[in-house]
Order: structure tokens, then sequence, then C-alpha cells
DNA sequence: ACATATTAGTTGCTTTTGTAACTAACAAGG
DNA sequence: CCTTGTTAGTTACAAAAGCAACTAATATGT
């Protein structure tokens, strides 16, 4: 805002960061909700897996700063409907290792492209010094 | 991101979105949960009575695109607390007119000024140029 | 070795949200 | 008037998220 005296909800930078993460989260839904029936953790832990490798629940957990229980509930509905598969590791039983079995891998190539071309939909928007600050703040502001 | 093919999590627009909005969101939210143990949505129907004046439920929900069953809860909640008070409207004895009662006015105002000391914490990490752009681009993703 | 603390992950219970069906008041056309 | 449609708001039920207590495996200090 301008002046102090005109703060107003739409200047309210949470207000703000809350109504567009809703607006692009509902639209990008569609892709994984629709075509793979995935809630938007699963759509996470698949990104991870297919993205970065096998890893384990708790590294995905730290990597995205998800809670344990979103991330366990997401792995066991993954795991249902075929996309992952856990493997126990020998040295330490506690962990088991994350990965994506040929179904999971192929909704995630599917997925990841959607995700490039829709991001690149609400990028055009903007030029490419907007769209450097639009992301440098968003990232300083979730402290990563 | 700049190459194509380093597409990352932290480059997805509607992921870095959703964590920056968490981010600040909980970090307000220790002030209207603790001081007056309002929710989120209870928060912004306080704000829009506060600073816009008496209005209807509908009225809320469009100016801040909510669905009305959150504005129900939140004002049936909100009367509970004595925050507002509710006017059944003569000539349309559908429409009911909220307004804040004094205690409800005394946390709006407290909040109020939490909100812009806050959003100025925020605000002060970017330069005045970083702040017009994210402001405007988020007011654009949100398409208010 | 053994009690104690940590770590990975799950489960149960509560709170919050989403969706759809519902009531009540009004509007409009015949 | 009286059917049909619309609008404001509520409620009931289901999906999802948060939190805390739990199990199982391992690590640590004595």
């Amino acid at each position: 805002m301008s002046k102090k005296d005109a703060f107003d909800l739409k200047d309210f930078l949470p207000y703000l960061l809350n109504q567009a993460a809703e607006v692009t989260s509902r639209e990008f839904q569609t892709y994984y909700r629709r075509r793979y029936g995935m809630l938007r953790t699963e759509w996470r832990v698949v990104f991870h897996l297919g993205r970065y490798g096998d890893m384990t629940a708790t590294e995905i957990c730290d990597r995205s700063m998800t809670h344990k229980t979103k991330v366990s509930r997401a792995v066991k509905a993954l795991e249902k409907k075929r996309f992952i598969k856990r493997t126990v590791v020998e040295e330490d039983k506690r962990n088991e290792t994350l990965s994506l079995t040929p179904s999971g891998r192929a909704a995630f190539r599917d997925l990841f492209s959607a995700a490039r071309t829709y991001d690149e939909t609400v990028t055009r928007q903007f030029s490419a010094d907007e769209n450097d600050v639009l992301r440098a703040c968003l990232a300083k502001i979730a402290g990563t």
C-alpha cells in the first residue's frame, strides 16, 4: 500500500499470498486429481521421488516441510494405488526407501510436464524481471 | 528457473506460493488465535466489518472469495464469542446485517494494527520496487 | 549388558474444510 | 393466487489436516 491509513485486506501479504496460492493450487489440482486420483501431498511425494530419486519418508518431510503424518498417509495411499513401493533398509530397519513403480513413473512424467506447462501459463503474464522478483521474494518469505 | 530441464519443485509457482502463504499465515495466526481464539475465517469476517462497515454474510463471501458455509460457521462462532451481532433486515428477511460489538471492535483495532505491523516486518525484507512487483503479481494471480 | 533416549513411521482422536442437500423468504409469470 | 425459480443462510455428512500418543528399531551412557 502507499498510505498507511488505507491499509486494506488486499494490502495484507498473508491474505494476498493465500488467495494467490489457492487459485493456482485449485487450477493445478485438476491434473493430479482427475487423472490420477491423487491428493496434493501425494503429488508432492511423487514429484520428489521422480525428480530426485528414491528416498525415505523423512527425507521428503524435510525437503518439503511437510508433517510426517501427512506424508505417511500419502505414502499409504500411493502404495494402494500402485504408484510407489517401499523397501525396508536392511542396515537400519526403521527406514524404508520409497521408489516409484513403472506406473508411478509414468504418472510423474505426465504430471511433471503438466506442471511445467502450467507454470509457464502463469509466468507468461509477467516480464522476465517481474518473474525473477516474484520468485525471489516468495522463496525468501518461505525461508528456503 | 533459467533452464527448462532444471525445473524443480522450488520453481513451481503453486508450490512456492503455498509455502510462502503457509509461513506467513502460521506466523500471523498466533495473534488472532492466542489472543482472541479466532480462526482465520473469523478474523477475515472481523476485518471486513471493522474496515468496511456493517454488511451481510453474502457480501463478505463476495469480497473475500470465501465459501458461504465457511462464513456461516465463522459468523456463528463470532456471535457465540460476542464479537459480532446480527440484525435481520426488515425489508428482506433473508438478509441479516452483521456488525461488530464493542468487544469485537476492540479486537478489530488490535488485530488491524498487528496486521499492519506484521505486514511491515515482511515487507521490510524487500525494496520498494520489489514490493510493488510482488504485490502486483500476487494480485494478478489471485484475480482481484 | 542394560536402562534411557532418539528416530522412523503409524494410528486414533479431534478440529477444520468441502460438498450437497435443505429451509425460509422473496420474485415473477401466468 | 399459485406454481416455478432464485437468493440468503444453515446443516448434515464426508474428506482432509493437525496433534498427540504409540510401536519398533537403533543409539548412547554407564
